[in-house]
DNA sequence: TCAAGGTGGTAATACGAATTACCACCTTGA
DNA sequence: TCAAGGTGGTAATTCGTATTACCACCTTGA
């Protein structure tokens, strides 16, 4: 065995070819650039030596001189650990690594971020993003401030999801929320409903916000109405008999997970999903599954009619926007995907 | 908008404050040294500057110099995509990521190898892998002659997954199969079990030939017998009649994901589960997933006897164990962590 | 007055590959 | 005979950081 023996470079080549380490470079990257030659009789020599030792650039000195890594880095705000929203960032990662293999990019996953106050911090001590050519963002909420930190010092980025522009556009691809909203509403109107509610946190973050205005714009279009409720999971369930008795025959609720909870509620009460009211949910629940062992979703009794986030594609994209900013080719650098209806049996026509 | 600038860079600190590059540098390692010495009033200027800059040293240059990154690689032998196996990884990079986090690393998802007769090349033209200060190896099967290489050059790397020695002794953190198999034969034999079956796949990988050898041992050590077969899932199906003709008792099962079809035809030819045969198997499927939509386990009647593969953990020690290489601290390099035992329906005592 | 020792910093260089600028030599042709 | 052009190659420099060797200046103390 040889041993640890230090790795061979070009120089080492060169010794042993009696030949430059210029010389070397050039035949191994076969520049046959007019005004570059090299005798094929020394190219033959060079290339026996580099076969015989076994010889491979070292890609951290080729990294130096072209000044690109193509490493892209990952950023996901909210701590992995311990929660099991680890595969909530699956599917996006599945979408960002197929584009990172057509890039012939790798990825760095910035594990490294301290975590403060339950999240992640881009801007820290000893910040090590800039090891990547760009970024990636991921995560159901982000910080405006280091967003504009972000933007302001022309850094190259995507977030994954719409994030609203802070001191200068914010690159995103996100979910065509008040689309697919929109399209669930003129469903329900046309099936008869008119008096409609959304159920939502009241929370102001972009995902949730764009749901709920996409409904309140799709009521004005379509010239129904209904109440807005805002809060926690257990309050909108509270709540449910008053929407009844306002004469509300379907319900939109802005976190998926919350219906089957207020559809048992529904039930208990007297009128069921959906013979009695509707249930729509404004999107599909996150995966949930613990260390890779998928359990069934809690008691999903009912397929609720709601719509698919096109995650997969939302990371995709995210990559190829990333791509383009590196390349500073042009591209748009802000776009909303569709998000495919889901017919389930949540939604029917009301009660006559 | 501020444009696409380059890189800020020690120089660029160095003109801000009107000093050299070298104390930038002596400044940002705090180097204390006896015979270094920096007026704290010129200290604090620099990192002021580095503080607004949000000037972070180029891991590529680094690296050139030192040969630290604080950067794990982290390499998956299988091509991803298309089919299901993103999952297969899964737990073992939540250990992984987990241990990272840990230790403040990074790490370098090896996405940009290029695929090969439909699996990822470690050596490759312009390979990534040094980028990385180590690499953890990932997947059901590894090039030999890739970690022979790996092994020869001295590269610090562990693998996922227990691996023969290939002219020099591969770290790994992997799983006792033998221990685990052993286990469970001893359960059957204690039933009263007399003549068990192996039916496997013939192959010839570690994690396969490992299960085959444990229960050859188990068999000789308990004094019980039996045949050991090899094919594709259809054939030992195909084969059942024959076992059962052979007075064959329990089938030990390499491959989990064949268990339920085994366990149908069985039924089929009126000889049920357990109560006629047992059947075990010889670790726990993946599991399988659609982009994070979890769909039940094909046709998950039975729940089978078996052991649970300590996925999550393996990813942890190997990082654990990479750690302790590059720290040049002693540690034990090959690791077999023992499977928990899954006490299932499928093992029962043989009829009388 | 000047050697000894402390203080605060810089110039130079290494790391490995890529690239630019240029050199030394040879052959032509007029 | 010598300028023009072709041939085959090399020295020097670049990328960004870390490290080593050393320098210039100041203060002591005898």
């Amino acid at each position: 065995m040889t041993g640890p023996r230090r790795r061979v470079t070009q120089q080492d080549i060169a010794r042993i070819c009696g030949v430059s380490q210029t010389t070397v470079s050039l035949v191994l990257n076969n520049r046959l650039d007019a005004g570059v030659r090299i005798a094929s009789e020394t190219r033959e020599r060079v290339l026996e030596a580099i076969a015989e030792t076994g010889y491979v650039a070292d890609p951290v000195a080729r990294r130096m001189v072209a000044r690109r890594n193509r490493i892209i880095g990952v950023f996901t705000y909210e701590a992995v650990f311990p929660s099991g929203t680890r595969d909530f960032y699956q599917p996006f990662l599945a979408g960002i690594e197929d584009s990172a293999e057509q890039l012939g990019c790798d990825l760095l996953l910035l594990t490294s971020a301290p975590v403060v106050e339950g999240r992640r911090r881009i801007f820290h001590e000893g910040n090590r993003f800039r090891l990547a050519d760009g970024c990636i963002l991921l995560g159901r909420e982000t910080d405006r401030g280091e967003l504009a930190r972000l933007v302001a010092e022309g850094y190259p980025f995507v977030s994954v999801g719409r994030r609203a522009d802070t001191g200068g556009p914010v690159p995103y691809v996100g979910a065509d929320y008040p689309g697919a909203v929109a399209e669930l509403v003129a469903q329900a109107v046309e099936m008869g409903h008119r008096r409609l509610a959304y159920l939502g946190s009241g929370s102001h973050t972009e995902s949730r916000g764009d749901r709920r205005d996409g409904f309140t714009a799709a009521l004005a279009a379509t010239g129904a109405a209904g109440p807005v409720l805002a809060g926690e999971t257990a309050e909108l369930v509270a709540r449910l008999p008053e929407l009844v008795a306002d004469g509300v025959t379907a319900l939109f609720v802005e976190d998926p997970a919350d219906c089957q909870q207020l559809a048992d509620r529904l039930a208990e009460l007297g009128h069921p999903v959906p013979a009695a009211i509707s249930t729509v949910a404004l999107g599909d629940p996150p995966p949930d599954s613990v260390w890779g062992y998928p359990h069934p979703p809690a008691t999903a009794d009912i397929d609720f009619t709601g719509f698919r986030i096109p995650r997969w594609e939302m990371g995709r994209q995210a990559m190829e926007v990333l791509s383009a900013l590196l390349e500073e080719k042009s591209t748009e650098p802000q776009r909303l995907l569709r998000c495919a209806g889901h017919r389930g049996a949540s939604l029917a026509p009301p009660p006559r």
